[in-house]
Order: structure tokens, then C-alpha cells, then sequence
DNA sequence: CGTTTTTGACCCGCGC
DNA sequence: GCGCGGGTCAAAAACG
């Protein structure tokens, strides 16, 4: 409804209607940068180099925009300074991957680094109990403020990427659970907020319907995994089953980002595709079908490195900014 | 019956 | 100080 101030960091990149599965990848770190390898047939690739052309998201000051694209897709990536991209109120990443063949169309790259003055105001909640409890509550109001404040850039890495589909919850092989529900501000669809069901897991994600392009999910991470995909899902998770690369380039970047530190994550992502519209939040073992993008499968992987997840996607030459 | 979802209440930071 | 928006909690309901 209201258009108000729908273009603030949220230009989005999808708005040439590609009615596709996309995904737009949203992430802070430094400098990750992912590169092409250009012999790449289908599979997704990011190329700095091939910045110039297409400036896509010109509208904003942090951006570092990049093109890219390939044979049949494209992707749109995004690194972002201090600034919100996309909902999300850090510092991130951006990128747009289709995960569905579609026609060449125009598309691009952007990426901003970023740094994280800025804190995110989740888990202050918990943070503050936290820190009331270690100090013994009232006692030292200011220390806990300080506390918290520190806590904040310690804020978790989060990446989020949007996706062109009906189906508002991907499958990425992790259980979640919901635990809450909120309206958006200028958008008709509610959030949803999500919690890894693993024990001492704290990732989270935030799962939400764009304003603008209503085929447009973008789903928000926080946190990284501290355990390996759950072993119950359906679906067969150590089954080997194939993952769109992109998805693979944003745990690139994100690894990159979480200060070059091993991901013990492995990232698997399908469009669920279950009766009743969702999926829903993967939880206790129900029954829906998952189908993977249409995206390059490539074999099952572990994304420990850096190394490794080239290594996986060949297709992709990550480069590390210094 | 255990787990997940729903949903209103609550908390917190921020801007005015 | 107040209101707003965002994030989380937690009891109840729903689900398998």
C-alpha cells in the first residue's frame, strides 16, 4: 500500500517480473567476493570483474555493484555497508539467484563490504537477561548497556536472500520452529520468526513476504549452526542430495565474512512443496515433498572452507579480498 | 502425548 | 516521557 518509502535500500532487483525462483542473497562481512570462472555452463557464478555494465543498485551509497551473468541465470549479489539492505537491519550481503532456469535476462551483482556499526536489536532481549543476571540485576544498569553494547557487534552473522517463489518457507535441511509472528510496517505480509530446533543451536531466521513483489520471499539467517543438518530429516539429507549453488556461494561469503572461521554448515535448500503451501517450518517429521531448484545440482557437501566449497562448485572462483 | 504453531502480551531501542 | 516498530516469550491450541 503505501509506496512511501518502499525504495529505500530495497530496490528490488526482481522487479522485472522474472516469475522464477530467485534468491537474493543478503549478507555482512568483509570483503567475501565471489568470482566466475567463466566456463561455467549452468551453474551460478559471481564475477566481480564483470561489474561495470550493470549498475543495478545505483541508488545507494555503499553499494559495490557488480554484474554478473551466465547462460541461464543470473544473480544478483550484494555486499552492503552500514546500511539496511533489504529488511534486514544489518549490514549485508546481497545477492539475487534464480534458482530456476530462466531466460538470460538482465541481471547483476552487487556487493558492498560491511562493517557492523550498526547493531541489529535482536537478541537484545536475551542478552539482557543475561547480562541483569551475571550482574545481579539493577546494580549496574550502565555496565549492562555496555555489555549489551559490546554484545551487539557481536552481533551473529546473518545473510538473507530473497526468493522468487510461492512457497514462503525454504527447506534448507535444519529444523526450525516458529516462534513468532509480527506485521511488517508497509507490508501487508507478516513476518515470521524461526529458531533452529537443535539444542544450544541459536540460529535464527526470519522468514517474510516482500512488499513489493509479492512472489518474493526473503528469508534472513542469524547465527550459524554449531551441529550438522539434523539426521531425521525426510528427505534424506545424508543422502547426497543436490544443492543449488548459490546457495553454496552465500555460505562462501559467509564464512568469508564470519572472519574466515570453518562452516560446519552444510546448506541444502529446496522449495518444499508440501499440500498444504509451506512445508511448514520442517518440524516434526511431517510429510512434504521437497524439490530441489532447479539450480545446478552439485554433489552433497560439507562447507568447511573456504577451499573446500570451491572445490564443491567449480563453477565458482571465490576471491578474497585482502 | 510430544512437538510445533498461534497469538497476545511484553520488552526494548529509537525518534519525536 | 511517549508512542512506534521490531523481536521474543509463553500459554493455549493444533497437529501428527
Amino acid at each position: 500500500m503505501s509506496e512511501d518509502r518502499r525504495d529505500l535500500y530495497y530496490h528490488d532487483p526482481f522487479h522485472d517480473d522474472q516469475r522464477t525462483n530467485e534468491t537474493l542473497f543478503s549478507f555482512f562481512g568483509p570483503n567475501s567476493t565471489v568470482r566466475d570462472d567463466s566456463s561455467t555452463p549452468n551453474h551460478q557464478r559471481f564475477d566481480p570483474d564483470y561489474m561495470g555494465p550493470t549498475p543495478f543498485f545505483t541508488g545507494s551509497t555503499d553499494y559495490n555493484t557488480f554484474g554478473y551473468s551466465s547462460s541461464s541465470s543470473q544473480q544478483l549479489f550484494s555486499f552492503q555497508d552500514d546500511q539496511k539492505p533489504v529488511m534486514d537491519t544489518g549490514n549485508n550481503l546481497l545477492g539475487v539467484i534464480e534458482t530456476t532456469p530462466v531466460t538470460p535476462n538482465s541481471s547483476s551483482i552487487r556487493s558492498s563490504s560491511t562493517d557492523d556499526e550498526h547493531e541489529l536489536k535482536e537478541g537484545k532481549k536475551e542478552n539482557q537477561s543475561k547480562d541483569i543476571a551475571e550482574n545481579g540485576g539493577d546494580s549496574s544498569k550502565k555496565v549492562v548497556k555496555q555489555n549489551k553494547k559490546d554484545e551487539k557487534k557481536k552481533r551473529e552473522p546473518r545473510f538473507a536472500f530473497m526468493t522468487k517463489s510461492d512457497i514462503d518457507h525454504l527447506e534448507d535441511g535444519y529444523r526450525w520452529r516458529k516462534y513468532g509472528q509480527k506485521a511488517v510496517k508497509n507490508s501487508p505480509y507478516p513476518r515470521s520468526y524461526y529458531r533452529c530446533t537443535t539444542q544450544k543451536c541459536t540460529v535464527k531466521k526470519r522468514v517474510e513476504r516482500s512488499y513489493q513483489d509479492p512472489s518474493t520471499v526473503i528469508t534472513t539467517y542469524e547465527g550459524q549452526h554449531n551441529h550438522h543438518l539434523p539426521a531425521t530429516l525426510r528427505g534424506s539429507v545424508g543422502g547426497g542430495m543436490l544443492y543449488p549453488p548459490s546457495m553454496m556461494a552465500a555460505q562462501g561469503a559467509m564464512m568469508t565474512m564470519a572472519g574466515g572461521s570453518s562452516f560446519p554448515h552444510e546448506f541444502r535448500f529446496y522449495n518444499s512443496i508440501s499440500g498444504g503451501g509451506d512445508g511448514s517450518s520442517g518440524a516434526g517429521g511431517g510429510g512434504s515433498i521437497y524439490q530441489q531448484t532447479s539450480l545446478t545440482p552439485i554433489q552433497q557437501l560439507q562447507l568447511p572452507d573456504y577451499g573446500l566449497l570451491q572445490d564443491m562448485v567449480p563453477s565458482m572462483t571465490f576471491k578474497q579480498e585482502p
